[in-house]
Order: structure tokens, then sequence, then C-alpha cells
DNA sequence: CCTACCGATCGGTAGG
DNA sequence: CCTACCGATCGGTAGG
């Protein structure tokens, strides 16, 4: 027995089906075939597939907050007002919250559609403050003259949406690391915003 | 009657279908309820629904591959041997194809997932052939110096998930037109891949 | 393009 | 966690 919970297996064997096919394509017993179990005995564990799926967006969203808020804090202390030291901790975070689990990351990122009303209009509020975290910190930059004059929410969905496109793509057997995915994409996300120096 | 013909509306209603819910969240009735018809009368007009969804990627493949095609055909000529300004065509290119229809956009870019095998390994090696276009210039560019020296499968992916993102946030009565959004991905882009130069 | 209908599968419940 | 089963909905067909 190494789950800690079948209730943690249940929702971790979904994340990756619905990562692949999507939660409406992905029926109940598909995720009991893959855990080798009945369609019906998942309900001994969870109320609903709805729930399974809030269950990861919310653990998801969770991870996000809490990984880039402490990275943040990390380099806001250690770099005080680097603007540019900061939105790459923000960015290294990302990723690595997104390699961490790319099923989850890709269910917060495209299946909260899914969501019932109630529970959809919660995490496009959490979404909305979260993406202003990258929106702010590009403001600020350009404030104080680190990033170059442009539109704060352009550049910010350019690079929120290009970081969120390796959910998709990622593999933890692939040819590069989360380290050097990582140094990549901040790399190339203060390449696009940095102002020119010199 | 200014629908050119009822297949065609069927297509376009449930691209935006697709993109909103997804294909398999999307039923044959959903489609027919937007055209204020019932669910069987479709049938006088496609064969199913797994045709309309493959009708749709086709058309928006065949859109992003001929318009790019065009673009830096265009670019190649009018400046020759300027990787930069190819790119920016090619980036150019791309946003208003996705901004022209962002339905089929969304659908190409997610929604090949639901494809029947064959055709999902068809469109599959399309979208390869596709993304290496992306490859194949930033390659060139580091090539000749114009880009700086860099992983070109990484920042291809980057430049591209970045641009496919528009497909989910733009309305055509937003804030900013095709215009200056392709005019902000297309500087942020070569921003963040070119050298620095002087 | 409609009504009437089909078998298959869906999420979920009852009762062990 | 299983068997047996439920009503609802699915994509699609027959026959006008």
């Amino acid at each position: 027995m190494v789950e800690p919970s079948r209730r943690r297996a249940i929702e971790d064997v979904a994340s990756d089906l619905f990562r692949e096919r999507g939660y409406s394509a992905t029926s109940v017993r598909d995720i009991a075939r893959a855990l080798d179990i009945q369609g019906a005995s998942l309900y001994a564990h969870v109320t609903s597939k709805a729930d399974v799926l809030w269950a990861i967006v919310d653990r998801a969203a969770t991870r996000f907050e809490t990984a880039t808020a402490a990275a943040t804090d990390r380099a806001a202390s250690s770099s005080p007002g680097d603007r540019a030291a900061e939105l790459a901790a923000l960015v290294r975070a990302h990723v690595e919250v997104i390699a961490a689990d790319p099923g989850d990351a890709m269910v917060f990122v495209h299946e909260w559609r899914a969501l019932d009303p109630t529970r959809r209009a919660a995490i496009l509020l959490r979404r909305d403050a979260y993406e202003g975290r990258f929106r702010d910190m590009i403001q600020r930059g350009i404030g104080d003259g680190t990033f170059r004059l442009t539109d704060p929410s352009i550049a910010g969905a350019f690079v929120l949406t290009a970081l969120n496109g390796i959910a998709a793509w990622y593999r933890p057997e692939g040819r590069l690391g989360v380290d050097r995915i990582a140094d990549h994409y901040a790399d190339l996300t203060l390449r696009a915003l940095t102002a020119d120096h010199d």
C-alpha cells in the first residue's frame, strides 16, 4: 500500500486521464479501469465525478498560489527591488509546479470549463488574481525602468500562455529536465520584457 | 439565405461550441439547437459528429499552412535574408489566422485529441511539419547570427504556445484589434529571440 | 427538415 | 469493493 489514500489515488489517475482526453471524454468507468476496480466502486470513495474534477482544480490552484508566493517572497528578500529577479523567480516557480504535476496543471488550465457555474466562478476569480500577479509585476517593472514600455495585459497573457503550454508537452523522461526548461523559459521571458541597457 | 451552405453553417456553429465546451461536451443536439432545428435533422447535411470535427480541424490546418506560407514568401522576396522580418511575418500571419476564426483555431489546437486514430495521426504530422517551420526559421536565424544561441525546440514551443493562447481569449469586440495584438506578439517574439546588437 | 425510435453508454444508487 | 440496476442522454437511423 503505497498510496496514502484511495481517494488521492483516484484523483491522480483522473488527473492524467483528464489531461489526455479531457474531463467529459473520460468516464467514471475509465477512471475505475485504470485502478482495476468496477465503476460503481469509485463511489465508495468519492461522491461524484464533478467533485473529483473540483479536487484536482482546487489543489492545482493552491499549488500555483503558494509556490509563486513563496518564490517571490524569497526573491524580494534576497534581491530587493530587483524586478527582473522577481519575475524570473515567478516564472521558475510556475514552471516547476507544472512539471511536478502536468496533469493537474493541464486540468487547471483547460478543464475548469467543465465545472459547475458556482465553482467555475470561484476558480476564475482565483485565476484572475493569480494572473494579476504577473501583470502587476510587469507593471512595476515598467514603472522603475526594468521592463520596457509595453502593454502589461498583453505581455502577461503572452508569457502565461507560453508557460502553461508546458503542461501539454512536458514528459518527465524528456530530453530536458525541469531546471533546464525553467532556465530557458525564464530567459525567454526576461528577454521579451527587459529594457535594452547600455 | 445568407449562408453559402447549410453544411458550412453547421461547421461554424459547431466550431464555436467546441471552442467553448470542447468536442465531447457538445452534443449534436446542442449544435442543432443553435441552428433552431432538431438534432436528427443535422444528419440531412452531415454524416457524423466526427466528420464535423474533422472538417473544422482540416480547414483550420489548411488556413494556417497557406497563410504562413504566403507571408514568409512575401517577406523573403521583399527583404531577402532578413530572418527577423521573416519570423515577424510568420508570427503576424499566425495571429491573423487565429483572430479570423478563434473557434477553428481553438479546435485545431486542442480538440484534435478527439479525432479517430487515423485522422489524429494525419493531423499530428501536419502540425509537426507546421511547427517545424518555426523551429527551422529560428535555427536559420541562429545560424546567421540574427537570433541568439538558444534551443530552437524550446524557443519554438515557447512562441507557438504563446501565440495559440490568443485563441482562448481573443474576442472581436475586445480592447485591441488584430493588428495591435499582432504588433505586440511579433515584438515580444523578436525581443525574446533576437541577439543583442551594438 | 420532422417525428419516432434504436442500442449503447453515461453518472450514479441500492444493497450487500 | 462487488453485482445488479436506474433514468437520462448520447450519436445515429428509418421513413416520411
